[in-house]
DNA sequence: GCAGGTCTGCACACGATCTTCACAACTTGT
DNA sequence: ACAAGTTGTGAAGATCGTGTGCAGACCTGC
């Protein structure tokens, strides 16, 4: 949620993707460039993007098939780069999964302004200002947290915790995500540590916020 | 997540409002339609669109202040129309909250692309994946079972087995396969642990589910 | 340095789960 | 109908995962 952002452009015309990098990286993220469909789903995959820019005209297999592998292995958000009045590539590509999208010839400004567009989508999706589960409510921008209106203290780590859970409810969570993501990572964690402030959020909040799913992790139930 | 989609329409100039709405209505939406400012927040929180089409210059008070406002009150995404050329307010649009634009004049075809796209997005945010066979319902991100709504509770093995057979419905899998897939492998592992694990799943989730399919293995089918 | 708070790792106990076994019930081919 | 092989069943022991309390390490502000 924190830290830089990561895009990966897929494009085979190297003047156009040199551009698209260098805007992006001014723009503050980190950038990785593939010039064809491949290696475009290997580097989707291997560099973990939170965006892939995407032209629907690649060597290899075609942009189309790019796009629904890359979704295929994990949810991203996906901007297409059509020719101007390809309409069939452009419905068949919001079909497969691509997100939004831009035609050819078009500006790095409008290329900029639709990739913040489109991450802050996918962050508010899950994140606006609060989040609110049952009577659960979680205040992002004060880091406060209550339920039914009684406010608890939670510490640094439990509340990175609930909230890496609250923006993804009921979804089983490994102890290993967790102890990388809510606590930082290092060496010889042992994830028997999650279970320590796993406790902690319940005593704090109701022993039925958090389901423990045997074998596999923890999840957070919506409250009633 | 089921059911007709509402979209509210604000925007003043009665033309284009009606071809949105026609257009919109056409593609199966549900449509409302406001003229100014003031009755477009109104009608925002009486009317519970899931997604707003905003153009940005309305009387009353203007479309970035409606934004705000619709946004404040209720998460809901917004395509807003824009003047052709006019950046700033695009720019601040997008700050404001909008999740998507479009320059006047665009076509009713790319409109209703763009909308699907908005709606798409939101509802990818919020359903997660899950496999429907009948009336049993596996939902793979929260590992929860039913069927005709009642819960199952099942240990690990028994969901990772279950999840294996519904992945291939009424295919026949040997008794090793399953073995080796849902429960882990290991050496010397005879072949009857799989009939505990489908007894408990057949007690669980009724005997119908999984057939046997004598000398060759169990198979799942899809239950009405 | 000190005090208070926080994070982490550990050991134990308990409960959940997995696996196996023996025997009953069943299916299949003759 | 019979025999041989296959599957269903229930129980019991072995194994694994989790809850819990505690103590030392660590950080932070004074």
């Amino acid at each position: 949620m924190t830290g830089q952002r990561r895009v990966l452009v897929v494009e085979d015309d190297i003047t156009i993707a040199e551009s698209v990098a260098a805007r992006l990286r001014a723009e503050g993220f980190e950038v990785a460039v593939a010039h064809d469909g491949p290696s475009g789903v290997a580097m989707a995959a291997a560099f973990g993007p939170d965006l892939v820019v995407l032209d629907v005209m690649l060597p290899g297999y075609d942009g189309l098939e790019v796009c629904r592998r890359i979704q295929a292995s994990r949810s991203v958000p996906v901007l297409m780069l059509t020719a101007r009045g390809d309409e069939t590539d452009l419905l068949v590509g919001l079909a497969v999964g691509a997100d939004d999208y831009l035609t050819k010839p078009f500006s790095m400004r409008e290329l900029a302004a639709r990739v913040h567009v489109l991450l802050r989508r996918v962050s508010r999706a899950v994140s606006s200002r609060s989040l609110e589960l049952g009577d659960l409510l979680i205040d992002l921008s004060s880091r406060r947290v209550s339920r039914s209106g009684v406010e608890a203290h939670l510490t640094p780590t439990e509340y990175d915790l609930l909230v890496f859970l609250a923006e993804r409810p009921s979804a089983v969570q490994a102890r290993e995500r967790l102890l990388a993501e809510a606590c930082g990572w290092h060496e010889g964690a042992s994830s028997r540590t999650v279970d320590s402030h796993v406790k902690a959020l319940r005593r704090k909040l109701g022993a039925d916020l958090i389901r423990t799913v045997h074998g596999v992790g923890y999840a957070l139930e919506v409250p009633r």
